[in-house]
DNA sequence: TCTCAATGTAAC
DNA sequence: TTACATTGAGAT
């Protein structure tokens, strides 16, 4: 076996480590490559290879066989040395399959299908036509199209069909006999195909669209750049100076309409102007998804036109990877795109901006949940690219990063041109009746509230001013908080938990107050018996009636709402905020997305309803996410020409943080807030590591957790170094238990930040240590979560 | 004793 | 993730 090589693959499937494989030739890291992987064919990437030497057998597992890889897709890697250390490093630090973290970095590049499929036999089609027969009936409602009929269906939405079926009768027509998979076989009604290994998608050379694309654009003429205010210009001066080799990130932070996008455009100008070898210097610039309007793209296109590709989430892969074909070959200077964006390829990226870097939109959710904002930071380490961050009001953990050197800081306090800063009424809440909420009654059940429900006087004579005026008002409504609270009319204040500062949880199945931090619980019983007389409201069904009565209201009014149940597709929000832009609409009401980053000159008034109801989150960090989304909905209101006015309702404004956010004193607030945050060991003073453990059959679940339970301790009294200073909480089920069928349990393990290494130790060993009871039981983890619900 | 489905585990 | 072995319940 003379020149062979050893193949390091990471497999796109779920498991832990990589896998050792053989090639006659050299196979560079980062080539897509398929390879045997049980007994099918699986793609992976190829992560290390070195010439296979009988020294590096030794260490290989004994009991298995080297297979050699089937095929090496790639002539060039798809990833870049930069993006693979990336990833392997990324895949440690979250905890997850370094296969699907490749998958996640790599869109449809790695993402194949099953060619298994399922026929409609003649005698299927037959059969079909008889609707009197259970499998007629059942063949026409899995092969509804014309196209199933024709094509077959893989075989995996075959199966999931006929479950629907099975299920959508089973209340209604009580079936003695309901025909199984085999049963069709074998009447020879459908045919299986079977091919098990799966092919990769067909990528089309994106070549002759992008010139095409060039051209066009290329038309345009280059604009000249706005004059930079002082302030803008001073910001400017000292980033770019530190382009050429940078050391730290820079966070900036600029009042809303500061003007932080014209410091962006001036930073790539530079950027693109220092031509310093043959490759054109490239810049990424992460915007939140929901600002990706082709309004938000256009200033970038106008002013680099023929330099500029955008991804998004609601794009084709083809689009898409077309686009990042753009950046990769160093066709385009900019890429702007959501967070995916971070794994794009580049040629020769020296730039990456984060725009709104407190936005919660950088953070993945499912899956491989990283945060891009801190990808972003380490990938401008490796690729020695300068990292700037931007937003009015920085998370938490940039500004203290800022603050103790990590980060460089620049600061701009005044809004440019014409405009100043909203002016902000209070509108008190105190006389107004919780707008919807249920009274703890006196044998601690819950009980309705009355409703008496209406817009506050004040916030209805300020839209009639607007509309008068022909001007544009923006509305936030919290739609719901996610987790039910209580409130103390007698305090002005939700219940909290006197250890952690947090308010309580209201797990209404349960009939309980929880803490989420330190586990303490408590019966509305209880509670009841220890404060008979105390009045407590149960807050957190939301307010979803507001909307209604601002139709009722003004029924004159151009109202729509905007929120993520009535508008699922981006497409769908873009369209309404160019109509809004348009003037099309008088009044956009909506959730938080409203207040995030758009620019609309004629919005002359914002609204922010019910702000205690968000502000008493059981989340160390609902705090800061008010603060943020008050400053942020203010800064929508005044960015024309005339003043803006911005109303916020609160029963609480005494509070130190609605005092500090309505004069947009953002250092007052993130003073206090560290401190709680420290007291607490909360980030970016302390590490959280979170485990979600979910199944569709509750007693599995429960019964997977108290196994896990039980391995915590064992590995906790085993190793008292990993007992010591780390905190475990639960598994307990969050206020939201099911979702998506699946009911949910969550571990909480967290550390001060000096124990973090310990921390991951833990988690890892738990990890590894996972009874797997069933394949219904799954386990995702993580690291450094947004929200502990 | 055979068959089918549910459960568990390995994959290089 | 998928495939295969193992196990257990029910059918022949």
């Amino acid at each position: 076996m003379a020149d062979q090589f050893l193949i390091e693959v990471a497999i796109s499937c779920p498991v832990t480590q990589t896998f050792s494989y053989q090639y006659h030739a050299p196979v560079q890291a980062g080539s897509r490559v398929r390879a045997p992987f049980g007994s099918r064919f699986m793609p992976g990437i190829v992560t290390d290879c070195r010439p296979y030497s009988a020294s590096l057998k030794k260490h290989l597992p004994e009991k298995y066989k080297l297979k050699p890889i089937h095929e090496v897709i790639d002539s060039e890697p798809i990833l870049s040395p930069a993006l693979l250390e990336l990833g392997t490093w990324l895949a440690q630090y979250y905890m997850h399959p370094p296969g699907e973290v490749f998958r996640a970095m790599t869109p449809a590049a790695l993402s194949y299908r099953k060619t298994g499929r399922v026929r409609l036999t003649d005698k299927g089609q037959q059969v079909m036509q008889d609707q009197a027969l259970i499998e007629g009936r059942l063949l026409t409602f899995v092969f509804q199209n014309r196209q199933a009929i024709e094509k077959g269906l893989s075989s995996t939405t075959f199966r999931k069909k006929c479950l629907d079926y099975k299920k959508s009768i089973q209340d209604t027509e009580k079936e003695s006999f309901f025909p199984e998979n085999q049963d069709l076989i074998r009447a020879n009604l459908i045919q299986e195909e079977k091919s098990k290994n799966p092919v990769f998608r067909q990528i089309k050379d994106p070549e002759s669209q992008n010139q095409e694309k060039k051209q066009k654009s290329q038309a345009v003429h280059d604009l000249p750049s706005r004059p930079l205010s002082s302030e803008q210009l001073h910001v400017v001066k000292t980033i770019s100076r530190e382009m050429k080799a940078p050391s730290r990130p820079f966070l900036l932070r600029g009042v809303t309409g500061s003007g932080k996008t014209e410091v962006w455009l001036s930073l790539i100008r530079i950027l693109r102007q220092d031509t310093d070898n043959q490759k054109k210097q490239q810049a990424l610039v992460l915007v939140p998804e929901i600002s990706l309007t082709p309004q938000a793209t256009r200033i970038f296109k106008e002013r680099f036109p023929g330099e500029v590709a955008v991804v998004h989430s609601g794009m084709s892969d083809q689009k898409r990877w077309e686009q990042l074909e753009l950046a990769r070959a160093g066709k385009v200077t900019i890429l702007i795109g959501p967070r995916s964006a971070i794994f794009a390829p580049f040629n020769k990226l020296k730039l990456i901006i984060v725009d709104e870097e407190h936005d919660n939109s950088y953070k993945q959710h499912q899956g491989f949940r990283y945060h891009a904002r801190d990808v972003a930071v380490l990938r401008g380490r490796l690729e020695k690219a300068l990292v700037v961050m931007g937003s009015a009001t920085p998370s938490m953990e940039s500004w203290f990063n800022a603050q103790n050197g990590r980060y460089h800081l620049c600061e701009m306090t005044k809004r440019v041109g014409t405009f100043c800063l909203p002016e902000v009424s209070l509108v008190s809440g105190q006389n107004i009746p919780p707008s919807v909420g249920q009274w703890i009654n006196r044998e601690g059940d819950l009980s309705p509230s009355p409703e008496p429900e209406s817009l506050p006087l004040e916030i209805k004579e300020a839209i009639r001013q607007i509309l008068q005026q022909k001007e544009q008002a923006i509305i936030l409504v919290n739609k719901r908080g996610y987790a039910g609270y209580l409130f103390d009319p007698a305090k002005k204040a939700p219940v909290s938990c006197e250890a952690c500062s947090v308010s309580l949880t209201l797990h209404k199945n349960r009939m309980m107050l929880m803490c989420h931090h330190c586990g303490f619980r408590i019966s509305l019983k209880t509670l009841r018996e220890k404060f008979p007389d105390r009045p407590l409201i149960a807050m957190g069904q939301g307010s979803q009636k507001t909307e209604a009565i601002l139709q009722e209201t003004f029924p004159a009014a151009r109202i729509v709402r905007v929120d993520s149940d009535t508008t699922t597709k981006s497409d769908a929000i873009a369209g309404i905020l160019e109509q809004f832009r348009d003037k099309q609409i008088d009044i956009l009401a909506g959730t938080q997305m409203l207040a995030k980053g758009h620019d609309f000159p004629e919005v002359t008034l914002s609204v922010l309803l019910d702000t205690d109801q968000m502000l008493n989150l059981p989340d160390f960090r609902s705090g800061e996410r008010v603060f943020q989304l008050i400053v942020q909905t203010a800064g929508r209101s005044g960015r024309g020409q005339k003043p803006g006015r911005f109303l916020l309702e609160t029963r609480e404004p005494q509070q130190e943080l609605i005092q500090a956010a309505i004069q947009h004193d953002f250092v007052r607030f993130a003073d206090k807030e560290l401190l709680f945050r420290k007291t607490h060991e909360y980030p970016p003073y302390g590490k959280i590591i979170l485990f979600e453990l979910s199944a569709t059959d509750p007693g599995k679940l429960d019964a997977t957790c108290a196994k896990l339970t039980q391995n915590i301790r064992e590995i906790r009294s085993q190793r008292s170094d990993l007992s010591y200073k780390l905190r475990v909480l639960g598994p307990y089920p969050p206020p939201i238990e099911r979702v998506s069928k699946r009911y949910r349990r969550l571990i909480l393990f967290s550390s001060a930040l000096p124990d973090y290494k310990k921390l991951r130790e833990l988690c890892a060993l738990v990890r590894d240590q996972m009874p797997r009871a069933s394949s219904d039981i799954r386990l995702s983890i993580d690291v450094d979560p947004q929200s502990l619900i």
